[in-house]
DNA sequence: GCTACAAAAATATGATCAAATTTTGATTAG
DNA sequence: CTAATCAAAATTTGATCATATTTTTGTAGC
């Protein structure tokens, strides 16, 4: 009698060709956003049990949710079972960074090569909401947006094995990010997108790789910074 | 009453000490190793059926390795719930060199300024290992002897983070490697390890990069010559 | 402060249900 | 009469859950 169904939301429409998503994708969606927009701090504890309650889903999904998640970064396995949101050390920041403006620039190019006017079109709407989200102070909504953003530039890329890491540094610096910009505010958050998307109509793959770079550069500083003062992801676990 | 116990070895001790593997951990090493020396052709299914039987543990651990090597880009989930040994494109191979080339060199960086005397020993250990494969000509101890230097000095940097990728990697182009040395032997691999390990001796970690960089590019070059031939990875599913 | 007991949480298995693939059989065209 | 194609049954495989076992942790008593 599970009448509470809290993951039942998204496939009402009670046809049956509404494709079938498995309850463990479901978990790890539901499970990776949260991770991704900081819904969960750096530093906490991520129960099977927990997620049992707060899901209504069953043991075996949960699991798979979790290990998943924890081979992408976004998790970690602290010894005795514990499973908690990873807190950034100031080697790991050094590494995401690193990480990040290779990655992502060589993405841009590849972007660069295949975009279409249709997916300038969408980038344009993604990022006009990112402007919104940062003029209304809305730190959920610039969080979401602006990944939005990278990930359609990820998909026009179309290079599945450098979108797998791009997407696992997203998950790793995530949570600290949002603590950054909870004390930040929106106000200095970079956006070079527009410099990016001028690159992309020329079909300019250096330039565009340069812009995205600046843009990731732009944005992990902020976190390195605020881990320098050491005072920005102080929640301890033990 | 288990008796078969397929996983059981490793840990017979039958002393109390011994340090306990959980069952998914056995699992997903095994199938790790499968896939990263090449025991699964590129292509081959994987069914959690067949894994029940083959190493006699129960499904959901079973499924929890399956979830985590999949996000690693050892498996991959193709459509109808069919999970099988990816089979690399040329697209594909050239993302690999280049995430293999930058960061097993700021890997390399690392180790070079973190090495002590007894890492080195350890690896000039491994590396007569190496030798000795190439020279009898047994390329399942090449690929494993190789690996070990390799994640050696990976464990020596000491940067979890750009670990994963680079073991990412590994699980990606392991299969096909496999495939090109069954078809070339052993004589025509690289080993620039030599040169690695006088430059870090000397902790000079710009040359230690080079040196792995140039290792790295000519073992991944075989592969991209293979897969030029077509010839190489023919053992389509469709 | 240390040991022992109890409660909570994680691991692991097997059962059950649903979906997909394969096999089999029948009908029809050549 | 043979072969091919389509449909339906059967087998195989995957998804989910409920349950039992082990481990850990917290607490109370010595």
């Amino acid at each position: 009698m599970e009448g509470t169904g809290k993951l039942g939301q998204g496939f009402e429409h009670s046809d049956e060709n509404a494709a079938r998503v498995p309850v463990h994708q479901q978990v790890y969606a539901q499970l990776r956003d949260a991770v991704l927009f900081g819904e969960l701090a750096p530093g906490q504890a991520v129960t099977i049990q927990g997620l049992i309650e707060r899901t209504g889903a069953g043991m075996t999904p949960i699991r798979e949710a979790i290990r998943r998640l924890t081979s992408e970064g976004a998790l970690e396995f602290r010894g005795n079972r514990r499973v908690v949101v990873p807190m950034l050390t100031a080697d790991a920041i050094d590494d995401l960074i690193f990480l990040r403006e290779t990655v992502e620039s060589r993405l841009a190019e590849h972007a660069a090569e295949k975009i279409t006017a249709t997916d300038i079109a969408a980038l344009e709407k993604i990022d006009s909401q990112v402007d919104e989200a940062i003029t209304r102070g809305d730190v959920s909504a610039y969080l979401r947006q602006n990944y939005a953003f990278h990930a359609k530039l990820y998909a026009v890329a179309n290079a599945p094995i450098l979108m797998d890491v791009a997407n696992s540094v997203w998950l790793r610096f995530g949570p600290s990010m949002r603590v950054v910009c909870g004390r930040m505010g929106t106000q200095n958050l970079p956006d070079n997108h527009k410099t990016a998307l001028d690159a992309l109509k020329a079909k300019n793959a250096q330039a565009t790789a340069n812009a995205m770079r600046e843009d990731v550069v732009q944005g992990m500083e902020q976190i390195r910074a605020a881990l320098r003062d050491g005072t920005a992801f102080s929640e301890t676990i033990d």
